[in-house]
Formats: C-alpha cells, sequence, structure tokens
DNA sequence: TTTGGTGCAAAGGCTTTGCAGAAAG
DNA sequence: CTTTCTGCAAAGCCTTTGCACCAAA
C-alpha cells in the first residue's frame, strides 16, 4: 500500500509464489495457508496475506474477485476468465478470447474512461454435474 | 435462505424497493440504510440486509459483485455491464451486448457446465478525470 | 390468530494492522 | 547497520443471526 520501498525475497515470500504456481486450483489465502503450513509450519496466515497482497500489487500474480466471499489468487497472469461453480465454489480457467474488442465497445456507451474488462461465468463443475445425477 | 415461505409485502420492504428503484447508483447496504433512514428513521440495518438479500433472491432486484469490499444492489434486472472506477469506487451502467454468444464461446473450452456470464469494466469516472487533471 | 418480519445487539467470517523481535541486503 | 519482514494477537469491517416483540394476512 506504501510507496515504492525495495521488495525482499524473503524465504516466506519465496515459498508463497513458487506454492501458488504449482496449483491451478485458485486458492483463497486460507487455502494457501493450509498448503503453506507444511512446509512452513511457523508461516502465519497475516504473512500469507501480506505477501499474497505484495505480490498482486507488483504483478506478479493476481488477485481474483470472483463471488463468493473471499478472494482468491492466481499465478498465472495472462488473460484469460474464470468459472466459478455455483454448488461447491471450484474455479477453473476459460481463455475465451472475446472475438471484439470488448473495452472499445464499451467506451462507446459510457463517459467512464475504460481501462479493462473483466469477464467471469458461473457453472456447475464436473464434479457437482456428477453428484447430481447419482443423487438424482 | 429457507424454503419457499410465503413473502409479505412490509412497510420496510415496500420503501427499500422503492427507494432502490429510484437511484440509479448502485448503493451498498449501507449505503440504502443511510437513505432509507430518513424516511424510516428506526429501519435497522439488519433489515435491510435482509430485504436486500430476499429481494434479490427473488429476482426483483440484482446483487452486484464489482471488486471492492461491499456488495452493491441494482434495481435495473435487465442484462447489462458494469463499469467501477479505480479512484472512487462509482460504479456506472454499460450495456455492451457482446456480438457472440460468450457462454457458447467459453463452453467450447471447459468441462464445467456454463450458465451465465458476467462482464464488468475497471475504469475511471468522469468526476476523477476531473480531479486528475486539475490535481496535475 | 398465525407466521413472517423488525429492531437491537451480539456474533461471525475474512482481512488488516500494531508491535517487538528477526532477517535480508 | 538499516530497513523490511515476520509471527502473534488484537482490531476492523461488512454481514449475518438470535431473540423478544410486532404486524401482515
Amino acid at each position: 500500500m506504501e510507496a515504492k520501498n525495495k521488495l525482499r525475497m524473503t524465504k516466506q515470500r519465496q515459498v508463497i509464489l513458487e506454492e501458488l504456481r504449482k496449483v491451478k486450483t485458485h486458492p483463497t489465502a486460507d487455502d494457501m495457508y493450509q498448503m503453506l503450513r507444511r512446509k512452513m509450519p511457523k508461516i502465519s496466515l497475516g504473512t500469507v496475506y501480506r505477501n499474497l497482497e505484495i505480490l498482486s500489487e507488483s504483478g506478479m500474480i493476481q488477485k481474483l474477485d470472483v463471488g463468493g466471499t473471499q478472494k482468491r489468487f492466481d499465478a498465472d497472469i495472462s488473460i484469460h476468465s474464470h468459472v466459478r461453480c455455483i454448488d461447491c465454489g471450484r474455479v477453473g480457467d476459460i481463455d475465451v478470447k472475446p472475438h471484439c474488442n470488448l473495452e472499445a465497445e464499451a467506451q462507446k456507451m459510457t463517459d467512464f474512461e475504460i481501462f479493462r474488462h473483466r469477464l467471469e461465468f458461473t457453472g456447475r463443475c464436473p464434479l457437482c454435474q456428477q453428484m447430481r445425477k447419482t443423487t438424482a
């Protein structure tokens, strides 16, 4: 949140980045905390939050707000969209590249200065689809 | 959250719906609370939250999750997108209708069953644009 | 009446922060 | 050394909830 101080690559920050890069599950801060304590039992939840914030601010990861109450994190910083399962909350990647330039289209319709867009989908993940069939 | 009980149109619920329909500012629950206490000083914040939840579940309004920490509400239930000002948080409407069928496009790329999409923009509102010019 | 709703206040869930000691550069 | 970072715990913010009374239908 403060000015551009020099960042240190601490052990914690390094492990957080590594772990996030290993998974494709878009974990929440607490998910990360649970994963991390296995390798680094003394790490604190506050440190996890602080570093995820710093890493996303510096553009090394992205913070996602895909609905639900918790933010999620993604080490894949390429432009892509997400789907969120309405049953279990799981989040998946989708790389739809809209054919039209959405920012340009939007700019025509508003007096806001448009910077970027975010496209997200709602759906049901394979596991929950399966569960529906067997339960119904 | 519970089964389909019969809803009563209480004075509070009615006023909440009316007030939301009057504005195009996408207020948060607390914004609504502040607006409402002028007409109904004894209304409680809990009642505002409960009713906004009930009204959005019953499809009479929509609950927005446009980033930021608070949810926002919109009495316009037509399909449209939103822009959020990165400086002040203000939210505006945009009615871009993407030319392609985004759900269908997305469905090709995933094993999730896609239901719907949400398209949101980030930008700067007219007031904040103005403020930048005068400050800079 | 019957049953859902309200106000109030307390509880909850997720995230941020103050602080003293630890560690990177 | 200097300055950032960490762990811990407390505080914060937004939202939900329990309860006793109130009010639609």
